[in-house]
RNA sequence: GAGCUCGUAGCUCAGUCGGUAGAGCACGUGACUUUUAAUCAUGGGGUCAUGGGUUCGAAUCCCAUCGAGCUCACCA
């Protein structure tokens, strides 16, 4: 923290979001002489851990990093993950197996109900178990609560007592934002059924302020039941929970996506309500997939986290989650290479930044003010000054050398700046497996192999014999030479006119190479053949000159298109 | 009906108390021993959506208009 203890004086008047945010929270304990702060986000646990999920954590956790760096640290912060598992379950979700244990649990609390998965005690305790292993897996910091186990421990229970005292205020609060059917039945607290166990959304008969109960009705029974709000009997609707949790816990930040702004506002009055101040928020943008569809669980839509780890660091999603928190941004497959050669070049300039401009680097706010180093690699026999290879540049490279191994991309790099390797550049390394990735699952499907004509089927048997007469060790030089001297006497590719061509020596037209590119790789461009065949192998150049003369390429293509359409789509 | 965000180069966007418009990519040209990924140099390109106001001075602050898009108004 001592490091970060030089950005304090800029910190205080960066225009960066996270700073904008932590200064609202400097001044809220200003004013209310608090010695710590903590930041709450929130959870419904019926569903799992999703990018949001991520948003939500990695841009709070920016602000507190941000207000750690205005006060130097010297308040301490703490980051509470809350799961609302004592939420009624409403209904069977899709994705889980066992739906019928489920359907019979409906109404009932989730840390109730039976663990569809069979590996946790009740199906609230497992999604809170996946939402930890989410969690822990990006390294978050944060302290997680159960809301289960928050009721049943009595720590709500001051709070709660107090808003029975206040009933009439939060109602007065709550029923005008209802229509009027609603309205008539709402009740902010919702007794635990004592015979079914279920959560009850059922109309308040009767407050019992001196009591801390409530008195009220089984709608079909018609028994009569009184029950204290206290001791996890009874939990609270949702916005009057949000707020008892804000209160009870004293949480001073939370964010919520622009959906809730209405919700937020709502709980606020509860919290004033209760004599209270409501903490300070943000309200965040939705994202949206490719057609400019809001992305739901339910639908499907956009792109899931596991998507884009798939083909991109965690760092790459952080850095899409700080910029342009309150814009409606597109969440899908093609945003994912920018972010990744964003994130690489902004890394990249945080070096040459000063303090305040470094404050303002997305990468400051992704890695907590200590970004790694940039992975560079310095051109061989160069005095050019070392660059960090982009996504960009692989994912050309991947495509056109049709690269499925990433020791043969390796070998382009290495060949380029023979120090790299995976052992100095393990991010780069990392790098290579996503590019390689993207490969095979967007870029192998769009090649398209051609098959040779005669004359190509001719010059490529020669080049192929040619080649079975270099060794195996053969430099990329060697190798050119070999590939223009097998075209050169080939009619077709003769090119008079080119560059030091004389009519004993013809030159070579690019009709040969794009023939090679087209027929070996499906590509319309490639790398300099010579090069490839070095790299590539001399063995694996013939032999895929063979499948080429064989019919093999594609044949294996269609075999691999076919296998993919299924599943695809 | 209520609220939010955005409009700057072909594209994606920076532009931090107001002080002569920037980057990356793309494109043009040139260099690198027979152009074919990776490099370098260089160039063109913007009435900062529109109209007004404040100011010595506005992309920046204020108001209005137009345009693009989103959210809420049942539940969480």
């Amino acid at each position: 923290m001592s490091d970060l203890s030089a950005y304090r004086d800029s910190a205080q008047t960066s225009a960066a979001w996270p700073f904008e945010e932590a200064r609202k929270i400097v001044a809220r304990i200003a004013r209310t002489g608090k010695k710590q702060v903590l930041f709450e986000t929130g959870y419904g646990p019926s569903g799992l851990p999703h990018i949001g999920t991520f948003g939500e954590v990695a841009r709070t956790t920016m602000v507190r990093r941000a207000f750690e760096t205005l006060t130097s640290g010297e308040i301490p912060t703490r980051l509470i993950a809350f799961s609302d598992d004592m939420d009624g379950l409403r209904k069977v979700p899709d994705n889980v197996p066992n739906k019928a244990l489920l359907a019979g649990a409906l109404g009932m609390p989730l840390t109730k109900v039976p663990d569809p998965f069979g590996t946790h005690p009740s199906f609230g305790e497992h999604n809170n178990a996946r939402l930890r292993a989410f969690l822990d897996q990006f390294g978050f910091g944060y302290e997680f609560m159960s809301s289960t186990e928050c009721y049943r421990s009595g720590m709500f229970d001051a709070t709660l007592l107090k808003m029975l005292e206040r009933y009439e205020a939060i109602q007065a609060v709550m029923l005008p934002s209802l229509r009027e059917e609603r309205a008539s039945t709402y009740s902010p607290f919702l007794p635990i059924h004592p015979v079914t166990g279920h959560v009850m959304q059922v109309a308040v008969d009767e407050v019992k302020v001196d009591a801390g109960t409530i008195v009220w009705r089984d709608p079909d029974t018609g028994k009569a039941y009184e029950t204290p709000v206290t001791g996890g009997h009874a939990k609270l609707q949702w916005k009057p929970d949000w707020a008892m949790r804000w209160v009870a816990l004293g949480i001073d930040y939370e964010m919520a996506g622009k959906d809730l702004i209405d919700s937020v506002k709502l709980s606020g009055e509860i919290v004033r309500a209760l004599d209270a101040e409501p903490p300070e928020g943000f309200n965040y943008e939705l994202f949206l997939d490719e057609n400019g569809q809001k992305i739901s669980k339910s639908k499907g839509n956009g792109l899931t986290i596991d998507e884009w780890l798939t083909y991109a660091s965690p760092e790459s999603l952080s850095l899409y989650m700080f910029q342009r928190p309150r814009e409606a941004k597109k969440l899908y497959f093609d945003v994912i290479p920018r972010a990744v050669d964003e994130y690489l070049s902004f890394l990249d300039a945080f070096e040459r930044q000063d303090e305040k401009n470094r404050l303002g680097n997305p990468v400051w706010h992704i890695h907590g003010g200590m970004p790694p180093a940039p992975e560079k690699i310095a051109a061989a026999g160069s005095n050019q000054a070392a660059t960090a290879v982009s996504f960009g540049l692989l994912l050309n490279l991947v495509a056109v050398a049709n690269v499925e191994d990433k020791g043969v991309l390796w070998g382009f790099l290495q060949r380029y700046a023979p120090g790299a390797s995976p052992q100095t550049h393990p991010r780069l390394d990392r790098l290579v497996g996503y590019a390689i990735r993207y490969f095979a699952d967007f870029v192998k499907p769009k090649k398209v192999y051609r098959a040779p004509d005669d004359v190509e089927r001719d010059a490529l048997a020669a080049l192929k014999a040619k080649l079975l007469t270099m060794p195996a060790d053969a430099s990329a030089e060697l190798i050119q030479e070999a590939v223009y001297d097998v075209a050169r006497a080939v009619p077709r590719y003769q090119d008079f006119k080119a560059k030091g061509a004389t009519p004993e020596r013809p030159g070579v037209s690019n009709a040969w190479f794009n023939a090679l590119y087209q027929v070996l790789l499906g590509e319309e461009r490639g790398p300099r053949f010579g090069s490839f065949a070095a790299i590539y192998g001399i063995a694996n150049t013939v032999k895929l000159l063979q499948n080429a003369l064989d019919g093999v390429l594609i044949r294996d293509h269609e075999a691999f298109l076919a296998a993919k359409a299924p599943a695809g789509g």
